[in-house]
Order: structure tokens, then C-alpha cells, then sequence
RNA sequence: GCGGGCAUGGCGGAAUUGGCAGACGCGCCGGAUUUAGGAUCCGGUUCCUUAUGAGUGCAGGUUCAAGUCCUGUUGCCCGUACCA
């Protein structure tokens, strides 16, 4: 056949897009699969080769799927607003709203161009007003239920992009769009409150089917630890210091305590006069706000710290005064922002101490704590009671027991995980739907105002207090209280990029419903999603974000499962050729257009799958495209290859042998692998020189989710029904897989010797026998004592001599 | 530091889970075709001092049998980071 890639996959693109193939139906009698994908932020420069690789995974899966007769969901949609668009509208002076059209008709053109199965009917953009309503009415939710609120406090902000960040966006203390250093700053911002969620996401995680790696990620951010609350007396004012500790086991080993310099006790113990040394605390203070979080945590693991004068701590279970210091090395942020030390048995404590001068008092036995903190478990000494624990685990919890009779302090639990900062400084994002009213406080918008719109502006650039370009509006601005009808002020934020893409997928279940996010019915019938694939950068972030929403409808019954996806795996990078993550400052990415245009979609597909283990990260090759042309050449060339008669029994073994493989191969996401076993197929096949009409038809619907085009055309040529992408997937017959005979390694004393072909599942003594039968394997055992033989059917034979 | 992962020819990578290491592809070598190049086709391709040879980062161990399991070790990658 000849294989005209442009002019055939236009062809048959043109022909899907005709028939609405891929559409799916809200309703079946076939069994449904809602496979997802992540959407695409579409940004400027157009889609990338990761983008392939990223929705090919569930795109082989789906379309297998719709042949074997499932009802196929199988979405996709842009995340929309967000800073880049935004920086480019800046640059340009081109509103944010044209260039999301013009980058969504462009990602639209390209993904069309490489076939993929998606339902277009339902595509959604976060950045329309129909989906952002929703967005928006989400919020107002959980502010109705108090998981949406405002509070001063001290955060991650970006002062390039003049923006507040949220813990996930500034991971190692970098702004995750400009990767500038994060400062902290004092800023009245809105939290979503997703810690009250935590245990639900931990727990969550149990009954998802989630790659291993993913779920881990997913506890470590969580980070649930157990521990202790003790309440630590003061030598002054009425005021007790409340620590958190995971181990309570330790408490006849502190020494002092250390709280955040940002903790709200040393301005209550200031005003009542109680520090001494206050000019000191105040320049330690400040000195810290100055640095960065990176310095903070990256370069200065060098302790510094400041002893409060005047005021001391008592210890609860001794009555031992014990010095206070003021240390950036505990944070406002976690447990109480104070903590008891134990330089014993804590390494940061320890390097404190060591620094300090302060005493090291051992109370577990096990290390040497003359050299370094022995954080291990142990037989406790220097204790005052409780020494007849010697196992950690009893004696934290016969100590946290303890406490609490004695009325000192109590068990609790702690989180890593913190609030979401979510606001953004920024025009281009959904407003926040809040109204400040000098009398009512902050009211929502009613749901009936939904969606609150985005107004036109002309300028994006964020103002220099860093407030949103939206305060400049003052009509935006000033309305009227919908409580008291009073002047009052809108909210000029907006919210965080994340916000659209933490519900998408329910959207994708009913785009066009004016009345819900979407209906009860169509959610029952679709959710969960079956099988959700994406990138790994996403699973401390999207995944759990969207995670906690789905969790938060649930719980109003807005939505019909706990949890949204019931599978979660993820693609590897591709890699630049050089071996190197692509990136345009380095020059080494790769346009997947150019392959299209010059090689085809279809190579693009079957190349992008081959290259390397799916969930491994492989570099790009060229020369490794030119290979798979080259199958696809030889594919097409199968049609002139078509004989009548009798088929090879060789093939017709090698096809069914290669269906079986590839079926398999597929649903555990090893498209390398069944890629692989079709060009040994074909090599099979061109060795035979011939193929019948029945045997092709395999291989071509085989085929067809790697290389739908070629296998369309193909399907058509040969008179095949309808379209391939919808015709039954075949199965293999398992008695052709098996074979009369098989082939057996002989090893003597475990070294390979020879080979003997025996009939399948023949017994040890027909495979000895056929041993010693064999002339140079005999004459090898003769005159020797033989030990032992080991016979593994159809595989190996082993004999030891001596 | 902590948590996780990986290490196989010149290269990307296979190996039904303990049973013939190197499937498949690239590259390379030789041949055919071609005025030539490209493309295509055919054959070869782990290494070597060619022999009862060696070989899956390194050193041990278990086993009739180890890329696969165990112990130690080195290097790389990812995540996270003063989390009390």
C-alpha cells in the first residue's frame, strides 16, 4: 500500500471528527471507563512532546477499551487562567482573554493533528464564565462552612511576580513561575482550610489504587506525626508555655526551651515588663524576617538564638527552671512554635547546645552522647520514674497517659501539611466572590449574582503594594453590601491557579449544565474516574488539592464517592537527546509538530510509546523516530503481502502469541514492550512472505490505538466495516499459543551445554532420557556420578555431577 | 539529614518474577541494488587472550540455578527539608 501519512491522517481525522466516534454516552448498557488525563495550561509556545507522552498512555488504554466495547469518557480541556498568560498580556498589551483563545485554537489544532481519541463536545476551559460560576460557587461552599478564610499571618511571597504563594507553589523556597527567592511577609491573605482534611486524605489513600511512590509522596506532605502537648510553667507572668513533642519520652532530659522568634508570648511577657534584655530579643527578631526562607533552611543550619532575661521555663514533671531562647530554628508554623529541647536526644538540639554551653542530659540509653544526640530508642535513665519501660513505644504511651492524669499536657497529632494560601494578587484568575462591608464584615456574593465576572481592563500590571490590578476599578470596587445594602468594598483578589483544575473532571461528566456543577445522575453513572494519569510535579499539589475539594462536595453530597480517582499513574520525563531535562535555555527541545509534519502522527505515537518504559523518564532520539518509521513503512507494505489459502502455521502461532502479549501488555501501561513483540511479528510475517486476509485483520486492529491513522486506511483497503477504532478487538486463541514442542537449555553443573527439543510438558524421565540420548550431552555425564537432576518443564535441565 | 527509586552491550531498553542474559529498536560492519549519494533489501553485531573462557556498578552470601533473593558498599536520579 502506499502510505501518504499527511493525506491519510487527515483523511481519517477529518472522518472521526465527522462522526462524533470518540464522543461518549452519558448513558449504557456497556460497562463505562473514564479515563483522564491532565488538561493542558495552554501556554504560548504550543504544545510540547511531554503533552504526548502524557495523554498517550490513557489514550492506548481508552481506545483499546472502546474496541473490546466499554463506553469511553475520555476528556480534555485547558487550565486556563494563570500568570503566564497574564505576564505575556503585560508584554504584549494583548488582553489575557484573546491570547487564551488563540493558545487554546492552537493546542486544539495540534492535538487533533496527533489523533487523539478525545471527546471534543466536551471540552472546558477554566476561564469561562459557564465554568468559573462553578469555581466560584465551590468557594462560597466552603466559606459558608468555614473552610474560606481570611488571616494575617506570615507568608510566602514572590516579589518579582508580586504575588503571595501558597506552601506547594514555593517548594524550596523558590517561586515556582519565576524561581525567584521567596520572602516572608506579613499579609492579611485567604487560607483554605484543607489541614481540617488531612486525616480524610490520609485515610483516602487506603482505598485508592495509586502507584506506590505516589501514595508515599502523598503521606510524607500530609506528614501526620503523634506526640504530646505539655503545658511548661514561668518563672513570670500568669502565662504557660504550651510545646509540642513526638517524644514525651524524654521529658526529664531538657535542658531549655526554644521558641519561634515570631512567638505571640514574648510580646504579652514584653508589655508586662518581664524581659530584660527586649533591645536584643527585637534586633534578633528583625534579623531573622530579613532572611529568606532559602537561608533559612538551605544555607544557615548554623544555630543562632537569643536567651530571654528574666523570665525561665519550669519543667512540669521536675520542677527544673530551665532557660528560654528565641531560635529561627523553630518554626511559628508547626506544633506551637515552641518546643522543650533535648539535646540528648535531638540533633538540632544538640548542635544548640553544643553552641550554647548549655547541659546534655541523657535519659535513653543506647548512644554515646559525649559525641552526638542519640535520637533511638532505648532503656530510659535519669528518669524519676517510669523506668520500667524500656520499650520507646509503651513508654511514650504510658507517659502521654500519664501527663494526662497529672493534668500537665495531653496526646495529640500534627500535620505538615498547612492551610492553602489562596489568594492571588493578579487580574487573570477567577475574583473571589466576596463582598467587604464596614458593618456586616465580609459577606458573600449570592449564588444567584454567579458568576461574579472578571471586569475588562487594559492594564495587567499588579500595583506596587501588590494588590490586584482590580483595585484600580472603582466600579469593580465600590458596591452595595448584599446583607445591609451599605457602601462597601469587592474583594480585588483572585484566586490561586489551582482553584480551576480542582474540580475539572466533574465537569467534563455534564459541560453544558446551567443548573449544577453537574447532575447527580450523570456524576453516579461516571464517577469515579476509572484511571487517572499525569506527571509526578503534580502529587503534592493538583492531586491533593483536588482531592480535598472532591472530599468537601462529598461531604455536602454534592458529588457521589469520597474519592475522585480510583487509580493514579504517572509518565516519565522525555528526556532532550543530550540526555538532559528539555528546556529552550538549554536548546534541547524537541517540536513535536516537526515529526508530524515530516514523519506523521502516527510515527510520533508509536516512537513517543517505544522509546522506553512508560513510567521512566528516556531521552529523545531521532534516529530512534526514523526506526519506527520505518515499521510503519513496512506495516503499510503488508497489504501486498495478502495471499489466499491455507495461512502459515508460524504466523498464524506468532500472531496469536503477539494478541495475547499486547492485550496484556497494554492494561499494565508496557507499550514498549507491545510495540516490541509487533515488529518481531512483522519480522515473522516478512520471513513467511505472506499473510492471510484474517491474519492482517488482527494485526491492523492490534495496531490500531498506536497508529489509528495508518490502521484506518488499511482497515478500509482490505473492506473492513465501519471505522477500526470501532471494530472488536480480537482475541487471541490460546491453543495457538501454545506449541507442540519446546526447547530445552541442559546445564551441567549449572553451565549451559546443549539443547534438547522435547514434546510440551514432557516429564522428567522423557527429558533425562532425550539427555542421555544426545551424543556429546551424554559423553559429558559419562564415567561421573550424577547428584541430582532438576527438571523445570519446558525451560531448563539441570544435572549435577561430580 | 530523611524518604523513595535506579544501576544490564557503543546507545534506548527486554528478560512470563529464581530457570538459556541482551527480545525489539538505534548505531556500527559486510553484501545486494544505485552513475553517485540517499532510500530500500539481505547477513552479522555483549566482550575477549577462542575455551570446559568471562560477563548485568563493586564485595560477599543463599541456591542445582541469581540481573532477579539476602548482607555490606559505591555512584546517579527523584521527592522533602531545622516538622520538634
Amino acid at each position: 500500500m502506499k502510505y501518504d501519512f499527511s493525506a491519510i491522517e487527515k483523511k481519517w481525522q477529518d472522518k472521526w471528527d465527522e462522526a462524533k466516534i470518540f464522543n461518549a454516552a452519558d448513558h449504557s448498557d456497556k460497562p463505562k471507563f473514564y479515563g483522564l488525563v491532565e488538561f493542558p495550561y495552554p501556554s504560548g509556545s504550543g504544545m510540547h512532546v511531554g503533552h504526548i507522552k502524557a495523554y498517550s498512555g490513557l489514550e492506548i488504554i481508552g481506545r483499546k477499551r472502546r474496541m473490546q466495547g466499554y463506553n469511553v469518557l475520555f476528556p480534555i480541556g485547558f487550565d486556563a487562567f494563570g500568570l503566564p498568560t497574564e505576564n505575556s498580556a503585560i508584554k504584549t498589551g494583548i488582553h489575557p482573554r484573546e491570547l487564551t483563545d488563540r493558545n487554546i485554537a492552537k493546542f486544539s489544532s495540534q492535538l487533533r493533528r496527533v489523533g487523539f481519541a478525545f471527546d471534543w463536545d466536551r471540552v472546558v476551559d477554566t476561564t469561562e464564565e459557564d465554568y468559573y460560576k462553578w469555581t466560584q460557587f465551590i468557594f462560597l461552599k466552603m466559606f459558608e462552612n468555614g473552610l474560606a478564610f481570611r488571616d494575617t499571618a506570615l507568608v510566602n511571597y514572590c516579589p518579582h511576580c508580586k504575588v503571595v504563594l501558597s506552601n506547594e507553589d514555593s517548594q524550596g523556597g523558590k517561586c515556582d513561575i519565576c524561581h525567584s527567592d521567596i520572602v516572608q511577609k506579613s499579609k492579611d491573605v485567604w487560607y483554605l482550610r484543607i489541614t481540617e482534611y488531612a486525616d480524610k486524605l490520609l485515610q483516602g489513600l487506603e482505598e485508592v489504587d495509586y502507584l506506590p511512590n505516589i501514595k508515599m509522596q502523598q503521606v510524607n506532605w500530609i506528614g501526620k506525626s503523634r506526640g504530646a502537648f505539655v503545658n511548661f510553667g514561668l518563672t513570670a507572668g500568669d502565662e504557660t508555655l504550651r510545646i509540642y513533642t513526638t517524644r514525651p519520652d524524654t521529658l526529664f532530659g531538657v535542658t531549655f526551651m526554644v521558641i519561634a522568634p515570631e512567638h505571640p508570648i514574648i510580646e504579652k511577657l514584653a508589655a508586662e515588663g518581664k524581659i530584660n534584655n527586649m533591645d536584643e530579643v527585637k534586633a534578633y527578631q528583625e534579623e531573622c524576617t530579613k532572611k529568606t526562607e532559602f537561608e533559612r533552611t538551605q544555607l544557615v543550619k548554623d544555630k543562632t538564638g537569643v536567651c530571654l532575661d528574666g523570665v525561665k521555663g519550669i519543667n512540669p514533671v521536675n520542677g527544673k527552671e530551665i532557660p528560654i531562647y528565641l531560635a529561627d530554628y523553630v518554626m511559628m508554623g508547626y506544633g506551637t512554635g515552641a518546643i522543650m529541647a533535648v539535646p540528648a536526644h535531638d540533633e538540632r538540639d544538640y548542635d544548640f547546645a553544643k553552641k550554647f554551653g548549655i547541659d546534655i542530659i541523657e535519659v535513653i540509653q543506647g548512644g554515646n552522647i559525649e559525641e552526638a544526640a542519640y535520637t533511638g530508642d532505648g532503656p530510659m535513665v535519669n528518669s524519676d520514674f517510669l523506668n520500667v519501660y524500656d520499650n520507646k513505644a509503651d513508654s511514650i504511651a504510658a507517659m502521654i497517659e500519664w501527663l494526662q492524669e497529672k493534668g500537665i499536657g495531653e496526646g495529640g497529632v500534627q500535620f505538615k501539611m498547612k492551610d492553602w494560601a489562596f489568594n492571588r494578587q493578579r487580574y487573570w484568575g477567577e475574583p473571589i466572590p466576596i463582598v467587604h462591608c464596614p458593618t456586616c464584615g465580609m459577606v458573600p456574593v449570592p449564588y444567584e449574582e454567579l458568576p461574579l465576572r472578571l471586569p475588562p481592563v487594559t492594564e495587567f500590571e499588579p500595583g506596587q503594594g501588590g494588590e490586584s490590578p482590580l483595585a484600580k476599578l472603582d466600579y469593580f470596587v465600590n458596591c452595595k453590601c448584599p446583607k445591609c445594602g451599605g457602601a462597601a468594598k469587592r474583594e480585588t483578589d483572585t484566586m490561586p491557579q489551582w482553584a480551576g483544575s480542582s474540580w475539572y473532571f466533574l465537569r467534563y461528566i455534564d459541560p453544558h449544565n446551567s443548573e449544577a456543577l453537574a447532575d447527580m445522575d450523570k456524576l453516579r453513572y461516571w464517577l469515579p474516574v476509572d484511571w487517572y494519569n499525569g506527571g509526578m510535579e503534580h502529587v503534592t499539589r493538583h492531586l491533593i488539592y483536588s482531592r480535598f475539594w472532591h472530599h468537601f462536595l462529598y461531604d455536602l453530597g454534592l458529588v457521589p464517592t469520597a474519592e475522585p480517582y480510583a487509580k493514579r499513574t504517572a509518565q516519565g520525563l522525555i528526556l532532550g537527546p543530550d540526555g538532559e531535562k528539555m528546556s529552550k535555555s538549554r536548546g534541547n527541545t524537541v517540536d513535536p509538530n516537526d515529526v508530524v509534519n515530516e514523519l506523521g502522527a502516527d510515527v510520533l505515537r508509536v516512537y513517543i510509546l517505544f522509546m522506553g518504559d512508560y513510567g521512566s523518564a528516556a531521552p529523545w532520539s531521532d534516529n530512534g523516530v526514523k526506526g519506527c518509521k520505518r515499521f510503519l513503512d513496512r506495516v503499510a507494505d503488508l497489504s501486498g503481502m495478502v495471499k489466499g489459502g491455507e495461512p502459515n502455521p508460524k504466523v498464524e502461532s506468532a500472531i496469536h502469541k503477539t494478541l495475547k502479549k499486547v492485550t496484556m501488555d497494554i492494561e499494565d501501561m508496557k507499550f514498549n514492550t507491545a510495540i516490541a513483540a509487533m515488529m518481531g511479528l512483522l519480522n515473522d510475517i516478512s520471513d513467511a512472505g505472506s499473510i492471510t486476509k484474517d491474519q492482517l485483520s488482527i494485526f491492523v486492529r492490534m495496531l490500531c490505538p498506536f497508529a489509528p491513522h495508518l490502521c484506518e486506511e488499511m482497515w478500509e483497503q482490505m473492506g473492513g466495516k465501519g471505522f477500526c477504532s470501532l471494530a472488536e478487538w480480537p482475541v487471541w486463541d490460546e491453543a495457538k499459543t501454545i506449541d507442540a514442542t519446546a526447547e530445552l537449555a541442559v546445564q551441567i553443573n549449572g553451565k549451559v551445554r546443549g539443547k534438547v527439543i522435547l514434546p510440551m510438558n514432557a516429564d522428567k524421565d522423557t527429558a533425562i532420557a532425550a539427555v542421555k540420548a544426545d551424543e556429546k550431552l551424554a559423553s559429558l555425564i559419562e564415567g561421573k556420578t550424577v547428584v541430582k537432576e532438576i527438571v523445570i518443564p519446558n525451560k531448563i535441565i539441570n544435572i549435577v555431577v561430580k
